[in-house]
RNA sequence: GGAAAGAUGGCGGAGUGGUCGAUCGCGGCGGUCUUGAAAACCGUUGACCUGAGAGGGUCCGGGGGUUCGAAUCCCUCUCUUUCCGCCA
């Protein structure tokens, strides 16, 4: 959530920023976050007065008795009646205030940055890139009318013979056809959007598990296998708690949550942690099942490994400073963006304009990739920095070199990479006559160059 | 699942109703000494709210209660450890 101090500082920037995300009502929010302060700030001032009037009686009192003049105690403790129930209806005053404050700031979404475009939905967002290599065909079809400029043709060994584009299938099918995925068994023994990968299909996700483990680990992050069950104080640490609730599958049993991305229990291992400056920035990474719920999702969107409810995905994650936070993204983005071109994909970068960014986002870059048989674009990775929006919450705080005073950090994260929709891309852009084709990169971890039946 | 013990500052560990935000040790930081380092010695060392500042307030796992006054007494919840049982 947002810190009372952005908004005192600067009522007018944070307002205009919340309508750059098109939060309903924001000056109405704001002005009443403002309220509620003053109504704290005024029932503390009196109850702090009252308790200290309180203090010093009582320490009168034990002076008192110590020196055993018990008379002048028992009148010195007439006084304190009121006192006590003055404090009371203070005390009381001061949580109802801070309650309403807090529930209020709770349902103020983050302030984007000023290089977030204006925008309500994701046709306003920018793409900012664009780049790795189509099939002939496609790259000049111009992907779904966007400028396909820095798509590269090929890049192919000449012994492989892509299909022509009128044969190319959906990746549903070639699941079937090279018996790589099981969606129907997945709904006997789960149901649907639980698919069973199966022999070179498992094998594949084995190899890009470690594929992008490998390549995280190169760029310096720390490898983390944490639960992939939280408790409340951990999905509220974070912000999918209590706004999103519907979408993580629930345990009522013992109250625990099934992660719907690493981002959580990894990004909570810093709740309540007060970090040296000399350590920042955390770069951690993770490999995770990720459970959504996603209700309300039907048509061929969801077909196929489009959207699942279980799914395998690599999360980057990292905390540091404000004045860092920028580059660290930008090197997060880079890494992201180095994956997709060992993959040889077409790929595209999208700044995420104000109404298509998350709650919790300050600035959000989508990677998508080209999908050739779909004729789509496919979200694999969402990079965000949260500025401090996420650390309020988890009390992620650092201690600043210069003059050892506290201050909190800014959290990112971003998906390096999710795996069912890369599974997609690769599968449908690297159809050949003799088989499907793993990229060189891919290959050490897959064990062979190509897919056969 | 059964039984017992416990939860105090970065860590260890005192403290059982009255200047206790908390003795002490370790660690950290600053200094003396040293060519440098170590050792030794001296000093310093929690977070949060409020206030221009002085200051005031809150925090000894969470919540509630008793009392003029609670780290200390009572209730309750959570968690941890040990032993037994079960299991990978």
């Amino acid at each position: 959530m947002l810190t009372l101090k952005q908004i005192t500082d600067d009522k007018q920037a944070v307002i205009a920023g919340l309508e750059k995300k098109h939060f309903a009502g924001a000056t109405e929010a704001i002005e009443a976050v403002l309220q509620y302060s003053e109504e704290r700030k005024a029932a503390q001032q009196k109850k702090d007065a009252a308790s200290a009037e309180m203090n010093k009686i009582a320490k009168s009192i034990g002076q008192l008795m110590a020196q055993g003049k018990k008379d002048e105690a028992e009148e010195a403790k007439k006084h304190t009646g009121t006192l006590k129930q003055d404090i009371a209806t203070y005390e009381k005053e001061m949580a109802e205030a801070e309650k309403k404050q807090t529930d209020t700031l709770l349902t103020i979404p983050n302030v984007p940055y000023s290089v977030v475009p204006e925008g309500k939905t994701a046709e306003d967002n920018r793409a900012v890139k664009t780049g790795g290599f189509a099939l002939p065909e496609d790259a000049q079809a111009k992907m779904n009318g966007f400028d396909c400029e820095g798509i590269a043709l090929g890049g192919w060994d000449e012994k492989w013979n892509p299909q022509p584009a009128e044969a190319r299938l959906p990746h549903w099918d070639l699941a079937k056809q090279y018996n790589l995925i099981d969606f129907d068994l997945g709904v006997k023994i789960s149901g649907a959007g639980f698919p069973v990968y199966v022999g070179q299909g498992a094998r594949l996700q084995r190899a890009l598990i470690n594929f992008f483990l490998a390549e995280a680990a190169k760029a310096g992050y720390t490898e983390i296998m944490p639960p992939t069950v939280v408790n409340q104080d951990s999905g509220y640490g974070t912000g999918q708690l209590p706004d999103k609730e519907g979408q993580m599958y629930h345990c009522n049993t013992d109250d625990l949550y099934l992660i719907p991305t690493a981002e959580v229990p990894v990004t909570n291992i810093y709740r309540d942690v007060i970090i040296e400056e000399s350590k920042l920035p955390v770069k951690m990474c993770a490999y995770t099942q990720c459970f959504r719920r996603e209700a309300g999702s039907y048509g061929k969107d969801v077909r196929g490994l489009n959207r699942l409810h279980e799914f395998s995905k690599i999360e980057i994650v990292r905390i540091d400073t404000p004045e860092h936070s920028d580059a660290s993204h930008r090197e997060m983005l880079s890494h992201v963006e180095g994956l997709l071109q060992k993959l040889e994909l077409p790929y595209r970068i999208l700044r995420l304009c104000g109404g298509d960014m998350s709650f919790t986002a300050a600035l959000c870059y989508d990677f998508e990739v080209y999908s050739e048989a779909q004729k789509r674009w496919l979200e694999v990775s969402s990079t965000s920095n949260f500025d401090t929006y996420q650390a309020n919450r988890l009390h992620c705080r650092y201690r600043r070199q210069e003059d050892k005073k506290t201050a909190l950090c800014h959290t990112l994260n971003g998906s390096a990479l999710a795996l069912p929709r890369i599974v997609a891309a690769l599968l449908e852009n690297n159809q050949t006559e003799s088989g499907i084709r793993i990229p060189k990169a891919l290959q050490p971890y897959f064990g062979s160059e190509m897919i056969v039946k």
